[in-house]
DNA sequence: CTCAGCTCCTGCGGGC
DNA sequence: TGCCCGCAGGAGCTGA
């Protein structure tokens, strides 16, 4: 369920049951998601303490005492969840309270305290690795990916400098982690939309302004996805702790057929396929 | 170097 | 009820 604003979910749903608390047992019920573990990943993390637990893009990042950083991608349909049921008035201590366990449960973080983290991923597409904490930013998985959308050093004159001279679709581009870290197929189609750019325009045909324009919609739109997830994380959590993805209010993402909701807009959505992935779009509203 | 296409894996919904 | 098909939030890799 992960672009960055689920992920970012994610993690301040984990913070309570694993920020400064010790994993007393990291159980791995098989060897490998995407890749292999590293063979001696569960006795690393056994013990370690989580000293922060940070995002990078769409990867959460777990700072371990042992100055190692437990590095974790949730593919396409990785969830990760917190059972355990928070003792009254005492922060941080859990109830033993867990749920069966269930189909695809790859990884268990027994935590200090009772509470259980649970990683399922049915698709496997999802990833766990360990670094040095002081390494990470030259990590396989680490060291390409630009700027964070939501930071400073992502404006209209950088991505104008990353578009410049590249004929592939903007759509493509946005998706490319390399320009701008942790859009996925949905954001991308619903920031295309708010800025009204086709998705098959070629990335560097986009003027300055146009550019200004799209980056005040992308940080908006993960802005407000991230504020609605983090409401729906609250409501559920005493539950299972997970999060509908597709409660989110999309403009045209999966509303093909549909009308556009663009103001003044009588335009409808359309769906095309750009490199194997669908893109939805109003060609009314969107140039 | 860039880019499109293929690939990993399971589950779900629709059509017959 | 069951079977087959297409499609799904990611992204690394290959080969042109």
């Amino acid at each position: 369920m992960p672009e960055l604003p689920e992920v970012e979910t994610v993690r301040r749903g984990l913070l309570p049951a694993m920020e400064g608390a010790v994993i007393e047992r990291a159980e791995l019920r098989r060897a490998d998601l995407r890749w292999p573990f590293p063979s001696d990943m569960a006795a690393r993390l056994t013990g370690a303490r989580v000293l922060a637990l940070r995002r990078r893009s769409k990867y959460l990042l777990a700072d371990l005492d042992r100055s190692e950083t437990l590095i974790v991608h949730l593919g396409m349909s990785g969830r990760m969840t917190v059972s355990g049921v928070p003792a009254p008035h005492v922060p941080g201590k859990f109830h033993f309270d867990h749920p069966a366990l269930e189909k695809h449960d790859h990884v268990i973080f027994h935590m200090e305290g009772g509470a259980r983290v649970t990683f399922n991923d049915p698709r496997r597409f999802g990833a766990m690795d360990l670094c040095a904490t002081d390494a990470q930013g030259s990590h396989k998985l680490l060291a390409l990916i630009g700027p964070e959308p939501l930071g400073n050093s992502f404006n209209a004159a950088y991505l104008a400098a990353q578009l410049a001279g590249k004929r592939t679709p903007i759509k493509a581009a946005l998706l490319d982690q390399r320009i701008v870290a942790g859009l996925g197929n949905i954001y991308v189609c619903e920031a295309l939309h708010r800025a009204s750019i086709h998705p098959a325009r070629a990335a560097h045909r986009i003027g300055a302004a146009r550019l200004e324009r799209l980056v005040r919609e992308i940080r908006a739109t993960l802005t407000e996805a991230i504020a609605a997830g983090g409401s729906s994380l609250r409501d559920y959590r005493q539950a299972d702790g997970a999060l509908g993805y597709f409660q989110h209010g999309f403009k045209v993402y999966g509303r093909e057929a549909q009308p556009c909701q663009q103001p003044g807009c009588a335009g409808t959505v359309r769906r095309i396929v750009q490199s194997g992935r669908s893109s939805f779009y109003c060609a009314t509203c969107q140039r």
